[in-house]
RNA sequence: GGUCCCGUAGUUCAAUGGAUAGAAUAGAAGUUUCCUAAACUUUAGAUACAAGUUCGAUUCUUGUCGGGACCA
């Protein structure tokens, strides 16, 4: 039980000891004590006065006085300043604990609790390739998955492939225009690049396209509506939808490239699935539960025949939920995928990791899926994450502004590489090891960069900026992991016996951290937010660089100073790299 | 027009209603006969504005201004 909860625990009791008054211990405020007061944990009494008949001050003394007396194993002491009763925590605590843990490799992990949660995230499109908005969501989804994993979750990672639409067939009539039966071996091209590119070609000749007809008289509504290549877009779809088996090929052969494309840049990120649902398989469910909806009284027919859902009562609008040609709309299939899903995997939450501008569609989605009575509604939870901008503003793929997923990792690992060749550190390296190197340091950097945010905020991509591997980065941290694992070479192992008496500010600071490392995770399970995790490395890194400079570990006063600060390190190192792994990042043993 | 989100150092980000609002970076000044200087130390710098709620507000409420998203 962490340090936290032990104090919020005692101190539910020692309240109901000396007052009869019931506190929960969650309604226990403990902080950490600020640096220039004496102490190591706070409890915040202002909340309690009122209900106790106590001045803050005497209700310090006498819960201190209880605590102290009653847990001399966990506090050494306490103080009280206005509201807040300082505890301070045995230093023998802490050397224990750096003890029986500094060997444990599960350290943070939880024991499986049998819940099953399904993380849908990356749900790309099939006309182009990945971009930096992409690269926040796979991070997200990836990291959010082995968050949930390491606090006793079981979890099913499952990706929706938009594959249908117009969009594809915009890339397809481009393509059949001006390919002349091109294809992504014959030029070289990366699959999703390669029909990525006929999208563009597409847009381009229809932009000719309306500026012609509006010379010549039309409006650019019209001349938008009759565009022949946006006319030969829609033919194409109403044709795949018909199964024109022509269409059916060339929709088959695109798509096979673009997901070609896809999982060259999937290994390199690594994200995986164990399910890929594709829209094509997908758009039409959700039909039979309108009419399960209409017999249930949770839609309402108009005298047009379309379907829709009243929300008003829940501060939303109504909805439309089927045409009144009977054709189903987008948040139809998504109830009918969430049924499936639920059918086949029977998760007791469902995290859908989809960027803010859906916020909207997914509170509908979730309050449709309860009024129905879908089994697994109340488990769905929209894990919402803000647009990504250039210092110049959004990314739009019309002015060329987007930042492809591919040449900015590109970027990221040439990057590593030059200031790793300018330190020159790792000569001896191999060919194949100095590769494993720069991309570990260049996608570090990229994905601790986007993942240190809280998701439900925008954020700016400085491409110049972003660039950098000093300070709140994953190459320092990779760093500070490099250097411990060099010293335990020199060193060799702790061992589990042999301990000062006492503790240095800064061991006891590390030990401190180190201990609040499951609360941690936990925290960032629940939230749903990997930056916690990421703050929270980047803090230990930086506590375990002051202590490194300041105290020597192989040669320390001591041989029981030695090996406790050896256990410390070994303890941070696997911290580091528990902790980064749940941001899908890897740690190098040298760098 | 309606609904929702966001305004914190020059910049990029923190801060479950709690003590003197933390970091990083850019700026200034230092640290290498000693475990990797991709590091460390010191220094300066911010809650958009105005009311309200209370022991206490960056946080909650209302209004103003600014930015964004969604719904037609």
């Amino acid at each position: 039980m962490s340090v936290v909860t032990q104090i919020k625990e005692a101190s539910s009791r020692a309240i109901q000891e000396l007052y009869g008054i019931e506190i929960q211990p969650l309604d226990i405020l403990v902080n950490a004590t600020k640096p220039e007061f004496e102490g190591d944990y706070t409890v915040v009494l202002f909340a309690f006065v009122k209900q106790l008949k106590k001045s803050p001050d005497a209700l310090g003394q006498e819960l201190g006085n209880e605590l102290v007396s009653n847990h001399a194993q966990l506090f050494s002491g306490f103080n009280v300043i206005k509201g807040f009763l300082n505890l301070s925590i045995a230093e023998n605590y802490w050397l224990r604990f750096i003890g029986m843990q500094f060997a444990n490799e599960q350290y943070g992990h939880v024991q499986p609790n049998g819940q099953k949660v399904m993380v849908e995230y990356s749900s790309p499109n099939t006309n182009k390739p990945l971009h930096l908005g992409h690269l926040r969501n796979n991070f997200l989804g990836r990291s959010i998955a082995e968050i949930l994993k390491a606090s006793g979750h079981e979890v099913v990672k499952t990706c929706i492939v938009n594959d249908r639409g117009i969009h594809i067939c915009k890339s397809m009539v481009a393509w059949q225009l001006f390919a002349n039966g091109a294809t992504p071996k014959s030029t070289g091209t990366k699959g999703d690049h390669f029909v990525g590119d006929y999208y563009v070609k597409f847009n381009d000749e229809f932009k000719k396209q309306v500026a012609t007809l509006v010379a010549e008289g039309k409006t650019q509504e019209e001349a938008e509506k009759e565009a022949p290549v946006m006319r030969a877009a829609q033919q194409m779809l109403l044709d795949w939808e018909a199964g024109k088996p022509d269409v059916l090929l060339l929709w088959r052969n695109m798509n096979h490239w673009v997901y070609e494309g896809f999982s060259v840049t999937y290994q390199i990120i690594g994200s995986d699935f164990d399910k890929t649902y594709y829209e094509s398989d997908t758009y039409l469910l959700g039909k039979d539960l309108v009419d399960i909806g209409l017999e249930k009284g949770v839609f309402y027919q108009k005298e047009d025949g379309s379907v829709w859902i009243d929300l008003t009562a829940d501060g939303l609008d109504e909805k439309l939920v089927r045409r009144k040609d009977g054709t189903s709309v987008y948040i139809t299939q998504d109830i009918g995928l969430a049924e499936q899903k639920q059918k086949e995997f029977n998760a007791a939450q469902s995290i859908y990791v989809v960027g803010d501008e859906q916020n909207y569609h997914f509170k509908v989605l979730k309050l449709i899926c309860q009024k129905l009575g879908l089994p697994s509604a109340d488990g769905i939870y929209h894990l919402s994450y803000g647009m990504v901008e250039l210092p110049t503003g959004k990314m739009k793929s019309r002015e060329g502004t987007v930042v492809d997923a591919d040449d900015l990792i590109a970027e990221m690992v040439a990057f590593a590489k030059q200031k790793t060749e300018e330190l020159g550190k790792v000569k001896d390296f191999t060919d194949g090891e100095l590769h494993e190197l720069y991309d570990t340091i260049g996608l570090g950097a990229l994905k601790f960069f986007l993942l240190r945010v809280d998701p439900k905020k925008r954020m700016v991509f400085n491409p110049e900026e972003s660039i950098d591997f000093h300070g709140f980065t994953g190459p320092f941290i990779q760093y500070t992991h490099a250097r411990i694992k060099s010293i335990l070479r020199k060193t060799g192992p702790a061992t589990g016996n042999r301990q000062p008496a006492t503790l240095l500010p800064l061991e006891k600071d590390l030990a401190i951290h180190l201990e609040t490392f499951p609360a941690v995770l936990a925290d960032a399970a629940n939230d749903h937010d990997p930056s916690k995790v990421a703050i929270y490395v980047f803090n230990l890194a930086k506590i375990f660089n002051s202590f490194y400079t300041e105290h020597s570990i192989a040669n320390a006063e001591s041989a029981e100073k030695k090996n406790l600060r050896i256990q410390l390190a070994q303890m941070t190192a696997q911290v580091i790299k528990t902790g980064m792994s749940t941001l899908g990042i890897r740690v190098p043993e040298r760098m």
